[in-house]
Formats: structure tokens, C-alpha cells, sequence
DNA sequence: TAAATTGTACCAAACGGTCAGTTTAATTTA
DNA sequence: TAAATTAAACTGACCGTTTGGTACAATTTA
């Protein structure tokens, strides 16, 4: 018994495809054909539910950040802020090693492609990657009032930091196609928080 | 005095003034027509010089490539082979902020948008960061040999960790347009490096 | 003058997008 | 509750533009 009208569903099955589409090939390597092929519907019904190709882009990002967010709050367990950060950059990389290091991170892909060619798009990854940082940067806080981490961490460097290193490390994985080296770039972010 | 030729010249120009607009906007957002427009060389000249856009494409890869590695090995200066690694990662940072943090990484940029979808544009970006991985890793062996690193160390996979590392820090410092941030990204690479 | 180089006109295919109209589902009315 | 009405969802033919690419005559260079 759902309450999601037909609509709803068509429009949340277009963003699911689509995200598959892009996180692979990029927005624009990816036609509108390929969209309607990929999901069965017919191009007007697209363009029904979506004004532009850009707003279909921008909708698959905002409907992939939600799901990103709370795919990292379940990730952030362990025993410690400190553990809690290692196990969700474990879980990311845990993600990639499924897809076979193919599409790697929709967020990376995205922001190198549009950071300087449209201020739309490049506002919402900017927007993913400072609610993930400012995430971290909070647990990182909790640890270092339990003296986990030394006294002179800035919270929010290091968080951004482990950012940098966890999409570099996706990017090199993707390049490689290598499963045993994100076991090293995981090794190195536990570094980055003494472990 | 030059002993190149016009059409040498030409072709040199075409290829340069393609990076600058390909690193900002990408290859599939980049059509003939604005790569006409900006080296104002004619249409059939273009393809006098390239077969098609691809091949273009993979001159202008092949071309920064070359470059790149020349660039890598004067910035690989330094007291002691750590230092001249730590140094090297500085020069690029330094170039991406002379940049204002337009473009960012070719090579990364280029790798995230065809690592899936173009094999024969992936393979030169997998030459690219084999290459460099394997110049970092001789350095770190040399540091290995004059006891800079703990005996455990692995220098190839280290070196790998050192190229994710930055790639990732030119991606974050791109998103936010931040120069301080990148003194942290290289604090971090100091950091793995024992520094 | 032979080879190298350039400029112009042109092409089919693919592109993103529109729109008048049809079908389906939900409400209202009698 | 059956018919009438409205609203939402969907269809596919069509549009103008841009795309990467070609043909080839004209010009420049060695």
C-alpha cells in the first residue's frame, strides 16, 4: 500500500536510471535518446516530468546526495568518532569494490566535469562535499575532546583531508581497476587519524 | 632560429590552446567549432593536422604528457629523495593556484570523465599515473636504502597514495576555490612520507 | 613545380526540445 | 452507482540547431 502515485513512481524510476547513465558516462556524454532508451520512457514524458536535460541532471544529484547522506549516517558506527570515520570511508570503498570500480564517485565524477562550465550544477556538489566534511569535522570534534586525536587538529582540515584522500583514492582505484590498493588508501586515511 | 616547420607550428598551436580549453570544459563539452573559433585555425586545416576529434583528443594527452613528465622531474629537487617528492607535490600545488584553481588535473579530470565509457583514452591516462607512480616509487626506494622510511614501507604502493592523495586535494581545493586549504593537502603528503 | 598548407562550402546524423493530441486515473455529479 | 467531468500521465511526430566530418579548389612554401 504506497502512497507514491503513478507519477512519483515514474519520475523516481527516470532518476534511478538516469544516475546509473551519468555516474558511468558523464552528463554530457549522455544523450536523451540513451535516457529513453535506458528507461522505456517515451520522450515526452520525460520532458513531462523534467523541464531540461540540466534539470533532470540537478534532480539526479539532489536525489543521489540524499541517499548518499543517509547511506554515511548508517555508516558512521564503531566504537569511537575515530573508528566511527574509518568504517564509513571503509564502507565507500566497500561500495566501489561491488561496482567493479566502474562509475566510481557520482560527486567527484560531476565536480570535475562541471566545477568551471556550470555554476548550477558545481553549487550543489559544493553543497555534498561541505555537509560531508562539516559531518566529519563534528565527530572529529567528539574526538578530540575525548583525547583521541592530538591537542592542535583543526577539526575541519582534517576532515577535509580525508575527503580528498578518499576520492583520490576512488579515482586511482577506478584507473587501476586494483581492489587490493584501497585497502592502502584506507590505510593511509587511519593515518591521517592515527591509527 | 627554429627548425620547425609552419605546419609544425600549427599543429603545436592547435594542440595547446586545446588543453587550456579542454581541461576547464572537458572533452564532450567541447565542440570543433569553439576549438576553431579559439586557435583560429580553419576547419580544414584542423583536419589536415587530425584525423577526427578523438585523435585530437589524444595528441593533446599525449602532448601534456610529455610536458607534465618534464615539469615532474625539475620539481623532483630536493636536499634528500623525500624532500624532493614533498617538493614536487608543492610545484603542482603552486601551479593549480597560479591557475586559480581553474582546470585543475588534466589527466584526473580527463580520467573521471572517460575511465568507463573510452578505452583508448583511458589507457593513455593509465600510462600517465603508472608513469608517475613509478618515478615517486624510485624515489622512495632511494629513500628506502638511506633508512628516510620505515623498513616495512612499500614503495610503490606509498607512491600510489601520494598521487591519490594530491589528485584528490587539486579536486577538493578546485570545488572550494581556497588556497589555504592546499597547504593542508600537502601537510598530509608530508605526513605519509614521515615528515 | 611538387609538396605542404589553407579556406570555403557543404553534408548527414544526432542533438535537445516542443506540442497537439491520446490515454489513463481520480473526482464530481445526477 | 453509473455517467460525466476534470486532471494527470503519457505518446510520437516534428522542429530548428549543432554536431563531427568531407570535398576540393586555391594558395603558400621549400
Amino acid at each position: 500500500m504506497s502512497t507514491t502515485s503513478k507519477g512519483e513512481k515514474t519520475r523516481d524510476h527516470i532518476l534511478k536510471t538516469t544516475r546509473k547513465i551519468l555516474v558511468v558516462q558523464g552528463f554530457h556524454n549522455t544523450s536523451i535518446s540513451a535516457i529513453i532508451e535506458a528507461t522505456g520512457v517515451k520522450k515526452g514524458n520525460l520532458y513531462y516530468h523534467f523541464a531540461s536535460k540540466e534539470d533532470l541532471g540537478l534532480a539526479v544529484l539532489e536525489d543521489a546526495k540524499d541517499e548518499f547522506f543517509s547511506f554515511l549516517e548508517k555508516a558512521l558506527a564503531g566504537r569511537d568518532p575515530v573508528e566511527k570515520i574509518i568504517n564509513s570511508c571503509k564502507a565507500i570503498f566497500t561500495e566501489q569494490e561491488k561496482n567493479n570500480f566502474v562509475g566510481g564517485c557520482l560527486f567527484g565524477n560531476t565536480a570535475l566535469e562541471m566545477a568551471d562550465s556550470n555554476h548550477t550544477f558545481s553549487q550543489v556538489i559544493q553543497e555534498v562535499f561541505g555537509r560531508w566534511i562539516d559531518l566529519l569535522a563534528t565527530h572529529l570534534d567528539e574526538a578530540l575532546g575525548k583525547g583521541l586525536l592530538p591537542p592542535a587538529t583543526q577539526p575541519r582540515l582534517l576532515a577535509k583531508t580525508v575527503v580528498a584522500t578518499l576520492e583520490g583514492g576512488i579515482m586511482m582505484s577506478r584507473v587501476n581497476k586494483d581492489t587490493e590498493e584501497l585497502n592502502d588508501f584506507l590505510a593511509a586515511i587511519a593515518g591521517l587519524l592515527g591509527r
